[in-house]
DNA sequence: TTATAATATTGCAATATTACGATAAATATT
DNA sequence: AATATTTATCGTAATATTGCAATATTATAA
């Protein structure tokens, strides 16, 4: 088939599926990394940033802004980016909670 | 073309991505739920787990062992597996550094 | 109004992923 | 040895992703 079978897991893993699926590519980690290195809100130059033509960094940053990492917003004829808190703080919570439940294993098997 | 330009980004770029690729389907967010909720090496049951066949689960483990997620072990003619608390730590200390990186933050403009 | 600039969208080719049936490989059981 | 059980691999079809040129859109500047 190829289409995954979202139909037969829960909401959350769906959730932290599609926000780590945004987090599955190099541009995007350079992207959501610049913008937490300039600590602001950036207009215009993330495309001079990265090694990629004007339509892919489009792409890319919606994909993030979809996935609830970060956020636009409309500034005369350009657009400011930055880190959207909410989407990380999931995915800490997330992996926070999953370390929880492991760090009282004891396996010896693997 | 579809091939992610790798090379134009940092090792540790690729490597955050690989690992969060990983994570980015919910079948294998389930598999690694299921391996920390059961807090053991699990042999053989995560097939029946999923409502996925056993080659489609099989592709998946090999996915998540390949990024480091989870270990398996032989054990007579079934193979065991838990979670490698190596993976999920070089996720939880990237967003955390990512995380301590904007929280000083006070942007007003997204 | 007519450029100019910044970003988004469209269309398309190349590649990757997902899913599964069929089959292989390896060990366990009879 | 023959059979059963478990997991991995192969082959393949359906779908998704990636990347970019061309173009559209929107707002500013001249």
């Amino acid at each position: 088939m190829g289409a995954s079978k979202t139909v037969h897991f829960t909401n959350k893993q769906n959730q932290i599926a599609e926000i780590a699926k945004a987090v599955g590519h190099p541009a995007r980690v350079a992207i959501l990394e610049y913008l937490a290195k300039v600590n602001a809100c950036v207009c215009g130059d993330i495309v001079n940033e990265l090694p990629l033509a004007q339509p892919t960094v489009s792409q890319h940053l919606k994909a993030l802004k979809q996935a609830g990492l970060i956020k636009g917003s409309i500034d005369g004829n350009a657009v400011c980016y930055c880190i959207d808190e909410k989407g990380i703080e999931q995915l800490q919570t997330y992996f926070s909670k999953l370390s929880l439940m492991i760090t009282e294993q004891k396996n010896t098997c693997c």
